[in-house]
DNA sequence: AAAAAAT
């Protein structure tokens, strides 16, 4: 039985489901295929009079509903009776009881929203270390930033969750991306995770979704869904992340949050999609993967969000992201709205974005406690040949010094799966028991890996690159970069799995000869943020023609990317760019933002 | 050159 508010709301628009692409070939409906145009949200579910041609579907499955939602008088009549649930956006006090007994509560908790469980520590976020962060904002008429959730209306439901989730007040991601995102702006956030980023697409997303009205449900019986919202991720672990957050912030507001990603029995998915989905969170290939068989359509989507966006548009991805967003049947920019978030943001990649933007705002957020340097990085001069002994003194001094292991863990990258792999073997041979994580192994494995790295089973998780972005550990204390990576800004992404929510944490990073090429921006990004610069990385940094490349830091100063639209050099010839309007504002108690890629300053990342 | 992402 579907179970997605939105069935619950209309089961019509037959017509519109057997005219749409692809996606319903085959699919026999009753009433007669009448090929209507796409109804842009803000179009739709006016009053009668303003609503499309009169409802064609006059099929077996309901008494009829009208397109796009109607008017609510009409919900009210045929929707709630089909899916014999109650309530409406309308009537939300009285509404929404059936599906509560059935739906699991994802906190674990006994349902009170209100009770303090104590047990529960630290689930929220140290706000304390985002008092003093820069914020830029850039683009036409930037909405004001909030200072309390109270200030916006979420809707009860919503609310609840973010109390259930001990969320005392939004962070500054939160702060500024939430008001633009309810005002229906598209956006480009450069903000670090594990400052509450999948709350500020999220909570805008599943309020716009109880709130708006743009439901459309193919006929009883086709397997094709129509998502309102699609998240994606660049891999598998960071969606079902996504996902377990989303469906906290969504519990008990009907809607329905559903994860598709590879490496996993299809059929499960299939049948939780069939249940009904509003907001779909997946990665790349298993979405494509839905979209020819048919079994999603893209036709509804009305937000759009990329996490990790930088990673989705870079050349890997780019590709397979073109084909879901452009090629598909998904609405284009302007009708939907289109969040891109990520840590980092390169300037080229900015620009493979805006293909996908329509008239969006720039938002940068500086990096967690850039005024107390929550992360210690060091850098150690290390041959190849000694790596492992190396980290081997580390782990031993940590151990020594009496740090409980279930209390801290240590995550190390490495470069390559065979790396990880027989690192991992070793560790475990020399007495230190280890685990690991990287796309050779099978998704059951990897899930396992990082229960039991999680959980301080096995407190030293051995990872490649699959584990740099996103992924919230609570209590890794420690990151070391065995193998450096040679873009700096995956060094900053990996970094940031520890001193996550304004923790404190450490990162120590293993540089020798073959790491030159990432001297010169590793020592910037270093003395940026106050770290201690070893004398012989700053002259490999001198030695070292900075050359503009790949290295270079893409925001440079504070942010982990500054808005491309203000740099010349990306905007010769091109007006549009300009437009005026651009206004712009800058929070924070570090002083004015002084732009270029100047020393000095410190560093954003993540 | 490596990593990730569908079967």
């Amino acid at each position: 039985m579907r179970s997605s508010w939105a069935d619950s709301v209309v089961n019509s628009a037959a017509e519109n489901a057997a005219a749409g692409s692809l996606a319903n070939a085959g699919v026999g409906t009753t009433s007669a295929p009448t090929r209507t145009s796409y109804v842009p949200p803000h179009l739709r579910n006016r009053t009668p009079s303003a609503d499309p041609p009169a409802p064609a579907y006059s099929g077996p499955a309901s008494g009829g509903g009208t397109r796009w939602g109607g008017p609510r008088n009409d919900l009210n009549r045929s929707g709630f009776s089909t899916g014999g649930r109650g309530g409406g956006w309308n009537s939300r006090s009285g509404g929404w009881d059936r599906g509560k007994e059935r739906e699991v509560n994802p906190f674990g908790d006994d349902d009170n929203a209100e009770q303090v469980d104590s047990e529960q520590e630290n689930t929220g976020i140290n706000f304390d270390a985002y008092e003093d962060i820069p914020v830029e904002t850039s683009g036409d008429n930037v909405p004001p930033p909030v200072n309390t959730f109270a200030e916006i209306d979420l809707g009860d439901a919503l609310n609840q969750n973010i109390r259930r989730c001990k969320y005392v007040k939004p962070t500054p991601v939160q702060r500024h991306a939430i008001p633009i995102s309810l005002a229906g702006r598209d956006l480009m956030a450069c903000a670090q995770t594990g400052s509450g980023k999948t709350a500020a697409f999220c909570f805008p997303v599943i309020s716009g979704i109880m709130k708006g009205q743009f439901v459309q449900r193919p006929p009883r019986g086709a397997r094709t869904v129509y998502p309102i919202a699609l998240i994606l991720s660049p891999t598998r672990e960071l969606s079902c992340q996504i996902h377990e957050e989303a469906r906290k912030f969504s519990y008990q507001t009907g809607v329905k949050v559903v994860v598709a990603y590879g490496g996993a029995p299809i059929h499960q998915q299939l049948r939780e999609l069939e249940r009904g989905v509003d907001i779909l969170v997946a990665t790349p290939g298993r979405l494509v993967d839905l979209l020819e068989r048919a079994r999603v359509s893209l036709q509804m989507i009305r937000y759009l969000a990329l996490d990790e966006a930088d990673r989705m548009l870079d050349m890997g991805f780019e590709p397979q992201i073109r084909k879901i967003v452009q090629q598909m049947d998904m609405p284009p920019p302007g009708v939907r709205q289109t969040m891109l978030f990520s840590a980092t943001f390169p300037k080229e990649i900015q620009r493979l974005a805006t293909d996908f933007l329509s008239n969006y705002i720039f938002l940068a957020v500086g990096r967690v406690g850039s005024s107390t340097d929550l992360i210690v990085q060091r850098v150690e001069f290390v041959q190849e040949s000694d790596k492992r002994s190396h980290l081997m003194d580390l782990l031993h001094a940590q151990r020594a010094n009496g740090v409980q292991v279930k209390q801290s863990l240590t995550l190390v990258f490495v470069e390559t799966k065979k790396g990880a792999d027989s690192l991992e073997h070793w560790l475990y041979m020399n007495g230190f028991p280890a685990t690991t994580i990287h796309g050779d192994r099978t998704q059951q494995e990897r899930e396992q890996a990082l229960r039991s790295f999680k959980s301080g089973n096995t407190p030293i998780l051995v990872a490649t690159d699959v584990a740099a972005r996103g992924l919230d550990i609570p209590h890794v204390g420690h990151v070391v970069n065995f193998d450096l990576p040679n873009d700096i800004d995956d060094y900053v992404h990996r970094i940031g799995r520890t001193g996550r929510a304004g923790k404190s944490g450490l990162a120590t990073a293993f540089f020798n000869e073959n790491n030159s090429s990432l001297a010169r921006a590793l020592a910037d990004l270093m003395q940026e943020s106050n770290q201690e610069v070893p004398a012989w990385l700053s002259r490999y940094a001198a030695r070292s023609s900075y050359g503009g490349g790949k290295n270079r830091r893409s925001g440079g100063g504070r942010f982990g990317g500054r808005d491309f639209r203000k740099d010349t050099s990306f905007n010769r010839g091109n007006t549009d760019y300009y437009s005026g309007g651009n206004s712009s504002s800058l929070y924070g108690a570090s002083g004015g933002y002084g732009g270029g890629y100047g020393p000095g300053v410190t560093s954003a990342w993540d």
